[in-house]
DNA sequence: AACATAGTGTTAAAAATTTAACACATGGGA
DNA sequence: TCCCATGTGTTAAATTTTTAACACTATGTT
C-alpha cells in the first residue's frame, strides 16, 4: 500500500521521467513520453501530481520545474525492495546476482574491484556486530 | 514502450502477486490485494490479463491456476533495467551498490563469500573475452 | 500599441479502468 | 433429488484516468 502503488499509468510514467532527469519541465516530460498526449494534457497530470504531494515545482525563469518530493534514493530503494520482494523471494542477494549477470559485459573490471571492496566492507561491518553466526536474518 | 509498461494499476497488481506467488487461483490473488476488490471483479481482470497475453492458466482441480506467459527471470530482468535506467543513471553497479546497503545486517557471510565467487567468476569472464583494457561499455 | 510566443489554470468531454450484478455449471451432502 | 458452496462467463454501470479546449498572463518584437 505503498504511495507509488497508486499512481495511475501515465503518472508512473512521469513520475520515472522526472527521477530519471532529476527534474524537468513540462515540455521535457512531454518529449520523454511514449505516446506522448498534448502538452495541455501533460500539464494537468502534472498539476494532478503536485495535488497528491508526489512532486513540487519551482519557478525558473519563466517556467515551471518540477522535482519529486520523495528523494531519488529513497524512492529507488522502495522499487528495488518491491522487486526483490515480487522476484527475488525477498533475497537481495538473489538481486544482486541477477544483476551482474544481466550486465555481463557492461561492467568493468574497474568497477568489480570496487565491488570487491564494498563486499570487504560489509564483511568487516559483519564482524563488528557479530552478526555472522549462521544466517541470521535481522530487521523484519 | 515495454509490454508491462502499459498495465494499469490493479493489473499490475495482480502481475505481481502472479510472480511472486509462482501461480495463483483468483482467490489468492484476491486474498493478496491490498483494498480486494469483489471476487467478480478479480476474475474479469484476470480474464484480461489472460486475453491481453500476459498471463494463462490451467485447470486444477476444479479451478483455475493462472501463471505468467513471460518467465519470471526475463520478468525481473526487464524490471530491474527499468530500475536502472530510472533511479541509478543506467549503471547496474550503482544499483548493486544500493542493495547492498539496503539489505545491511541481511546478508550473511557466508552470502558474501557466494558474491565473492560471483565476481571472480565476471573477471575471469571479461579476461577471456578481453573487453577490460579500461572502462569499455558494450550493448549500446 | 498590437502581435506572436510560451507559459499557466480551469473545466469538461472522451476513453479506459474498475467494479459488481446476473446467469450458468458442477460436485457433495441432506 | 434438491440445495449449497464454489467455481465460471457475460455484460454493463460506476469511477477514474486521460485528454484537450478555452481563457488567461507575461515577455519580447515590430
Amino acid at each position: 500500500m505503498t504511495k507509488a502503488s497508486k499512481l495511475s499509468r501515465r503518472e508512473r510514467q512521469m513520475m520515472d521521467i522526472i527521477y530519471r532527469l532529476e527534474e524537468a519541465s513540462a515540455k521535457e516530460v512531454q518529449d520523454n513520453l511514449e505516446d506522448p498526449p498534448s502538452y495541455s494534457s501533460v500539464r494537468t497530470l502534472l498539476r494532478k501530481l503536485v495535488e497528491k504531494g508526489h512532486i513540487s515545482h519551482r519557478e525558473s525563469g519563466l517556467k515551471y520545474v518540477y522535482y519529486p518530493l520523495v528523494a531519488r534514493k529513497a524512492a529507488s530503494r522502495t522499487a528495488l525492495s518491491n522487486i526483490v520482494k515480487t522476484f527475488f523471494s525477498d533475497s537481495p542477494l538473489l538481486a544482486v546476482n541477477s544483476l551482474l549477470d544481466m550486465s555481463n559485459t557492461d561492467i568493468s573490471d574497474e568497477e568489480l574491484k570496487q565491488l570487491e571492496k564494498l563486499i570487504k566492507d560489509k564483511k568487516k561491518a559483519n564482524k563488528l556486530s557479530g552478526k555472522n553466526l549462521t544466517n541470521k536474518k535481522r530487521k523484519g
